[in-house]
RNA sequence: GCUCCCGUAGUCUAGUCCGGUCAAGGAUAUCGGGCCUUCGACCCGACAACGCGGGUUCGAAUCCCGCCGGGAGCACCA
């Protein structure tokens, strides 16, 4: 029995990959059960909970193949803890301190213990009862644990149970005031639960200690913990807090907004979960935290979708072409739409002597012999004027030349495309008039270009043309 | 500062627990070549690593000690 806790502030992105993947692996390699805990404790004025993302968190597991076989809210199973809380103070393992936040932070840095410390069992039970009644405010009483004020870890010092909040929590509202942290939380509910084995990251390694010493004091066993390090992918810079403030404010196109590299994001620019989940799973469970160059991901990714990806032409910033000598009887092609699989078929190409090139292999090519890729060759005008929205070009030969190979779109038919990139730009351009009968979703490669995909919303038919750029 | 963790090629990883089969394997990147119509894929080849110093041992990436470097945690957040 396994969980995974995200705290419920966004999407799920690929920073989280390690959560999803590395539980999900464990749960079918033994046969297990994977819950879904929302960690949707009160929280803290910083760090608020949003309800929308209750839904998206489940959406984005589902999407990862990784849906919960169970969903539980923290909210709900509060009542569960205030019992185990009187149990440890029954222990005389935990004792109401009454000290301002600051004072108490101060006691035990220095290992001083707070006034209350030797408070009787009694008098604690007396006090945490007045803390369950509404004695005490925000901030004028928590129940603390007694550890060892000498502990070399002062992180480990009489560390606070439970605290008192009138936060408005969007799904209880005020029904409680007295709430757990989460260590205390975790060391009732990984017991109420059933859960048998913990994997998280090691940010969360000193809750080990904290739960197995709750543990120890009630004597009961609780199961093991496993860690991962922190995995980061060296071209995104993730913040969550930015990601939400810039959804929130409608900067972003939403959580699938590339540069919030969730999940959704990945999804819609046709990165297969199954290739995150492989390039996650090869990092193993090492404690070491790494850093690893997207690009790994996208030849992880390449390989599933290469064999499947239809072949396209499309051209940024178009400049138009007029070719001289243009055989006039070559006015279509008739095309593969893979090089390497022909069962995918052929798609006819309209060609003609006026044609649409990129600026930029314009260019880059001034002046030099290039091949129209599967066409003609022709030479290009020696320059071109910066803003120029034409040029010429001088048809040269039939042959199959080994020689820069172009992409070109037809006057006649090209379509208007809008390809939005991972920083969030967009790239106008053309492409051949085939895009026009793709299914939403597809995923295509536009030649020389890279590999995207065609946004869900979109309608067949319709120009322009809007995809999303996956990766080269 | 304190606590814990981690150091194998540019990057990630296998091997470390139980020393020899590791003159260190794989992936990715880079470079070269092939494939005669993609800057993609595929095929072939090249490059390139056990952080440093001691010790134990016939033998150390693996065990021990010290050092150095990196990371995370140190909330009435999760």
């Amino acid at each position: 029995m396994l969980r995974m806790a995200p705290f419920p502030s966004g999407a799920l992105h690929i920073g989280n990959g390690r959560m999803i993947f590395v539980n999900d692996y464990y749960r079918r390699r033994y046969d297990g059960r994977l819950l879904l805990v929302f960690d949707d404790t009160v929280g803290s004025e910083e760090k608020r909970l949003d309800p929308e993302m209750f839904d998206l968190i489940r959406e984005d597991l589902e999407l990862c193949g990784a849906a919960p076989d169970a969903v539980y809210y923290k909210s709900d199973l509060i009542p569960n803890h205030y019992p185990w809380a009187r149990r440890v103070i029954e222990a005389h393992a935990a004792y109401v301190c009454t000290c301002p936040a600051e004072l108490l932070r101060r006691n035990r840095a220095e290992g001083r213990p707070c006034p209350e410390r030797s408070q009787g069992s009694e008098a604690t039970l007396e006090a945490w009862e007045g803390m369950l009644g509404g004695r005490y405010g925000p901030g004028e009483a928590v129940l603390r644990l007694r550890t060892d004020l000498s502990d070399p870890d002062p992180a480990f010092r009489d560390r606070v149970l439970f605290r008192i909040s009138d936060l408005d929590h969007p799904r209880v509202g005020r029904r409680y005031r007295v709430w757990p942290l989460l260590e205390f939380s975790w060391a009732v509910d990984d017991i109420e639960l059933g859960v048998t084995h913990v994997v998280r990251g090691k940010d969360l390694v000193m809750e080990d200690r904290m739960q197995q010493a709750i543990w120890r004091i009630l004597g009961v066993t609780g199961p093991p913990f496993l860690h991962w390090g922190l995995l980061r992918v060296r071209e995104a810079k993730i913040s969550k807090s930015k990601s939400y403030a810039e959804v929130k404010s409608g900067v972003y196109d939403g959580w699938a907004d590339p540069r919030t590299w969730s999940f959704r994001a990945l999804d819609r620019r046709g990165i297969d979960p199954r290739a995150l989940r492989h390039f996650t799973l090869s990092f193993g469970l090492s404690l070491a935290d790494i850093e690893v160059p997207a690009e790994t991901l996208y030849a992880e990714n390449r390989t599933l979708i290469d064999p499947k990806a239809l072949r396209r032409s499309f051209v940024e910033d178009p400049v138009r072409l007029e070719v001289s000598g243009y055989p006039t009887s070559l006015a279509s092609v008739v095309l593969p739409n893979h090089p390497d699989r022909p069962e995918l078929g052929t798609r006819a190409v309209s060609a003609g002597s006026t044609l649409w090139l990129a600026r930029r292999d314009l260019e880059v090519h001034l002046g030099g012999e290039v091949r129209l890729k599967d066409l003609v060759n022709v030479r290009l005008p020696a320059r071109l004027d910066t803003g120029a929205t034409s040029a010429t070009a001088e048809f040269t030969s039939l042959e199959n030349k080994r020689l820069p190979r172009l992409q070109w779109v037809s006057a006649r038919d090209g379509v208007a495309v809008d390809l939005l990139g991972v920083e969030g730009e967009h790239r106008t351009g053309l492409g051949e008039a085939a895009l026009l009968s793709s299914p939403p979703g597809e995923v295509l490669q536009f030649e020389r270009v890279g590999f995207v995909r065609l946004e869900a919303d979109t309608r067949p038919g319709v120009e322009p043309v809007r995809a999303c750029f996956g990766h080269p």
